[in-house]
DNA sequence: TCACAATTCCCCACTTTTCCCCACCATGCG
DNA sequence: CGCATGGTGGGGAAAAGTGGGGAATTGTGA
């Protein structure tokens, strides 16, 4: 009965010096009372967060990935789980980023927080924006060839 | 049982300072009570509206469609989903527009609103009007060729 | 075991944004 | 005319985001 969740669209955030994040109202909404989240690193340099139910998903699709090399596989699995960590909403609304993930996805004030279905995706707003305008124009491209 | 909504037709209404935007009452009464709408980016600048689940249909469409780089295929969701955003009336049946989507279609206070069909088409009354002369005389060229 | 430092968490306060509500005006129709 | 409907505008309450003080907790080293 538990309807996956469908996280959508852009906000502009601030990550305030203790290192909190605030998650869009919209969003939060979606996410029973009191579950936990994962926060882990993402491609392309930013952050993942799952709800712990897309969470277990994901890791069900990793196991049965197949790369050829099983040490690449491992490997792979090694770094994304011990660079996770379990992360929770304060009374604002806020979640504690630890210092390593800040380092890896070299967020500074100004992030981006992007719903992306059953993910959020966490970017430092100067790489997102560089980045968003590059694939902008490859997105047009293939969304033309469509017929909508 | 549900069936498809048929918008059709152009109305030209006001972007409020609060960026507000009324939808033409009877588009609204094609949609079910209650019921959240996506509202995210067109082709050629303009911004579309769909029933929820109309939306749903699409995004699956373009996720499905065959990028072999697997880069690629995140930049391509991300885009689609960073500039799309649920939006719902307000008791006077006006949709708020967030200010990134404000932005992509440079919407100044003057608009169009265009049923097309499944979907309803939000432009820049300043965009619209040379296209919609340009695209006309193009109309009629094609409408030669075509049996109705 | 204790003292100290760093981190996390609870709480409060401020500012901005969103949304509920009402009021106005133009239009169309009996 | 008077009433109903639909679009426009704005006041003000409520919600959401931001920032920081200080207590509680954890960890470290003497």
């Amino acid at each position: 009965m538990n309807k996956n969740p469908n996280f959508i669209g852009t906000t502009f955030y601030s990550l305030d010096t203790k290192n909190r994040l605030a998650i869009p109202a919209k969003f939060r909404l979606l996410i029973p009372h009191g579950q936990t989240l994962i926060l882990s690193q993402g491609l392309e340099g930013c952050l993942e967060l799952y709800p712990s139910n897309s969470w277990k998903l994901l890791s069900e699709k990793l196991e049965n990935i197949s790369i050829k090399n099983k040490k690449d596989k491992r490997a792979f699995k090694r770094i994304l789980f011990a660079n996770a960590s379990e992360v929770e909403f304060d009374e604002e609304g806020r979640i504690l980023i630890p210092q390593l993930l800040i380092d890896y996805a070299v967020l500074k004030k100004e992030t981006a927080v992007i719903g992306l279905g059953e993910k959020i995706e966490i970017w430092a707003k100067h790489l997102w924006i560089p980045y968003y305008k590059k694939q902008k124009n490859l997105f047009i491209q293939q969304a033309s060839k469509i017929e909508l």
